[in-house]
DNA sequence: TGACATTTTATACGAACGTCCAAATAGTTT
DNA sequence: AAACTATTTGGACGTTCGTATAAAATGTCA
């Protein structure tokens, strides 16, 4: 294999009949072990210091590896930030979805307060829970959501569940313009990272001490979004 | 003079008799002028690709000047960009205190959707104005914004005002909690940079064409903070 | 065991980076 | 005119950047 080897998955192989057999050939599993430090590496350098400040030596040496390996497992800098920034979208559009279900399903629960509630708290539990890895990620989105220049890269992969939210708002006020929904949730959003990337600011203005996780914002963030949304919508 | 010369001024002059004589030197009012020029150019450049994205070379080009004279006027990058930062606090502080002040005054004006609307207003106007560097100072404020390390270098100049406003936030609900009044400021000042930093997320997902300026999302925008915040005041 | 595939090492390349500075230029003062 | 100051020029400095690659190491399979 020339560059870049170790795909996810065939699609569907030739022979039909392996589908699913594990790999076990001993390189490409230490491959594949590699390629993911060098990823969560990555990560955690890209959430610190952001794409430009970091060289791809610094991330080979949080990573214990050496320069080259990093060029081996992708192809360029550029890819290998993408890589990062899609790795994880398909957990949280996954948990995102099934609450808009659940909430659909339960009908009377289908409210602005919960549908934002909805949207909102797999990515504070991500960013609060136990995986230092997620929490480098939520970062690393709070941080480039501000830069149209990076934020292009996940915007495709992200906007899709966004839609179906929008919609489901729109049930709730048929007579929303796109564009005013389409704001609020942006503003939620905003809201949502703001409480990840501001905690020193907040901490800063209030004079206290940090809290423990974004998980404890949740209350505030939640009731400020909805209250905000149903304002708005409310008509002045 | 050795380097980083121009300073703005002697604060009480040796001779208190030329308080005020305005500067004739031809060679220090050109290398004022071309010190503006060299800011502006960091401002709009600094604003499209963020601080490590761009190099003292293409500051000079944007400028027009070789890239000695941007060392010459400013002793670092990094000086350049603190410098940038710091240029335009003051009218935006001003703009903000009068509307408190006004506020203030006229007494029944004293609500939370007139404390968001003074607020706001100073930032989005200077952003919808005229003036491109305005423009790109707006942005660069929205982008420096999710990044701590860079906010550091601002956070005290705008923090001042900032207490001001949760004093007068204060007033309205006396039982509020410092750290929620805090939160929601902060969440405030994210929907506001957002509005700046986001509008092509925001005409993506509606389908629509990018409106002309942020002042044309006031309204949606003050209404959803305005919001936001009373419903958490009011406690669920 | 020998041929082969995959990963890792170690190094090299040209380009671009931030910073610095001696000399040249433009303007002022004596 | 001469001495002096402020600005600008043009280029140099050592460093680090992203990328590429030959050779070594490691594991597979005939």
């Amino acid at each position: 294999m020339s560059r870049v080897p170790t795909q996810s998955k065939p699609a569907t192989s030739p022979e039909s009949d392996e589908t699913d057999r594990t790999v076990t050939d001993k390189r490409i599993l230490r491959g594949e072990a590699t390629r993911d430090r060098v990823l969560d590496a990555a990560e955690r350098c890209f959430a610190a210091d952001g794409f430009d400040a970091v060289s791809i030596r610094q991330i080979a040496a949080e990573a214990g590896v050496t320069l080259g390996v990093v060029g081996f497992h992708s192809k360029s800098k550029r890819e290998l930030f993408r890589t990062v920034l899609a790795r994880r979208v398909e957990p949280l559009n996954i948990a995102r979805r099934e609450r808009l279900a659940a909430l659909q399903a339960s009908g009377d629960g289908l409210t602005v307060h919960g549908l934002v509630d909805a949207y909102l708290t797999p990515y504070l539990e991500y960013a609060s829970g136990g995986d230092p890895q997620w929490r480098a990620y939520a970062e690393l989105i709070a941080r480039i959501v501000s830069d149209d220049r990076y934020y292009r890269e996940v915007r495709d992969l992200y906007d899709p569940v966004a839609l179906e939210y929008m919609d489901a708002f729109e049930t709730l006020y048929p007579n929303a313009s796109k564009k005013d929904l389409a704001t609020l949730l942006t503003l939620t959003v905003s809201s949502l990272l703001s409480i990840v990337a501001s905690r020193e600011r907040i901490s800063g203005l209030s004079h206290e001490e940090i809290p423990a996780t974004p998980l404890d914002y949740r209350a505030v963030l939640v009731d400020f979004c909805a209250g905000g949304i149903e304002r708005s919508l409310a008509g002045g």
